[in-house]
DNA sequence: CCGGACGCCTGTCGGC
DNA sequence: TGCCGACAGGCGTCCG
């Protein structure tokens, strides 16, 4: 599920049921996610109040008084706001209980995802301090991507995957981006002009937003008990289409591996 | 510094 | 029908 429009649709999801909520408990059902949740989590966070509830990348992070909690939801991480007893399935992993009874549930059933304690800094937080610009931000653009690209010989996909380089480009809206851009996802990243690269960042932040404006969708998947696959399927012109008709010219889409993932590209449009 | 590979897990799907 | 391998939306870490 999560990109980051599934991750900011959670966002905006959660944050009315969860700020201001008084942290009364937490519930552990198993520790280890891609790191060991922290043991004294329950320590630190009973009697905080949520105050904020933001993101920053893939992570979100809910601050409180004492310090700033972040979740990650890796590969098939979910949040649920359960207003009345739900027995927990197999992958329910964390619950926390607010003050009226009401909890926010994380399911997680690869156990890629993290939750970490990340103290009253948490911009300076190892997990956050690295990373590159939020691309729905003013940081972001052709121009930096083609600064920071420059002598770079990976693989343009695999550079804006990179969230050093820029956050939350995962790999669906990494091809879907430059098919729209037209560009080729082998290309060099250092090869590729500033002209090109102004045409890239408006390709991320089309997609991106466009993703965020269906979002309201998986906004009530998650409070449902349901949780079906996604509202983002009817509308990917290459991803996951290997084989059928590039929207645009007709070519068969391709398919090809790079870094361990699969890539989906028109061999016809992106140059 | 850079780039590539690995590993953490479970669930699903297609082919035989 | 059942089994098996391939593959899946991420990313920190290690190695050359």
């Amino acid at each position: 599920m999560p990109e980051l429009p599934e991750v900011e649709t959670t966002r905006q999801g959660i944050a009315p049921f969860v700020t201001g909520k008084q942290v009364t408990g937490v519930i552990v059902r198993r520790h280890q996610l891609r790191w060991p949740i922290p043991a004294d989590l329950e320590l630190r966070l009973s009697g905080q109040t949520i105050e904020s509830v933001r993101r920053r990348g893939k992570y979100l992070l809910l601050g409180t008084r004492a310090g700033t909690l972040l979740l990650h939801l890796g590969m098939s991480g979910s949040l649920r706001i359960l207003t009345r007893t739900q027995p927990p399935e197999p992958h329910d992993h964390l619950d926390l209980i607010f003050g009226d009874g009401s909890r926010l549930r994380l399911r997680d059933p690869r156990r890629f995802g993290a939750v970490v304690w990340a103290g009253t800094e948490p911009e300076s937080h190892k997990l956050l301090r690295d990373l590159g610009p939020e691309p729905l931000g003013g940081d972001f653009g052709g121009e930096y991507l083609y600064h920071r690209s420059r002598s770079r010989r990976i693989a343009v996909k695999q550079f804006i995957m990179n969230s050093a380089i820029v956050v939350g480009v995962g790999n669906i809206y990494a091809c879907e981006s430059l098919h729209l851009a037209a560009i080729h996802p082998a290309r060099p990243a250092g090869n590729i002009s500033l002209e090109r690269y102004r045409k890239l960042a408006r390709a991320i932040r089309q997609t991106l937003q466009q993703a965020i404006a269906c979002g309201g969708t998986t906004l009530r998947d998650f409070r449902d008990s349901g949780g079906h696959p996604g509202y983002f399927q009817q509308q990917l012109n290459v991803y996951g289409r290997h084989g059928t008709p590039c929207p645009i010219c007709r070519t068969p889409i391709r398919r090809i591996r790079q870094g361990q993932r699969s890539t989906f590209y028109c061999g016809r449009c992106q140059r």
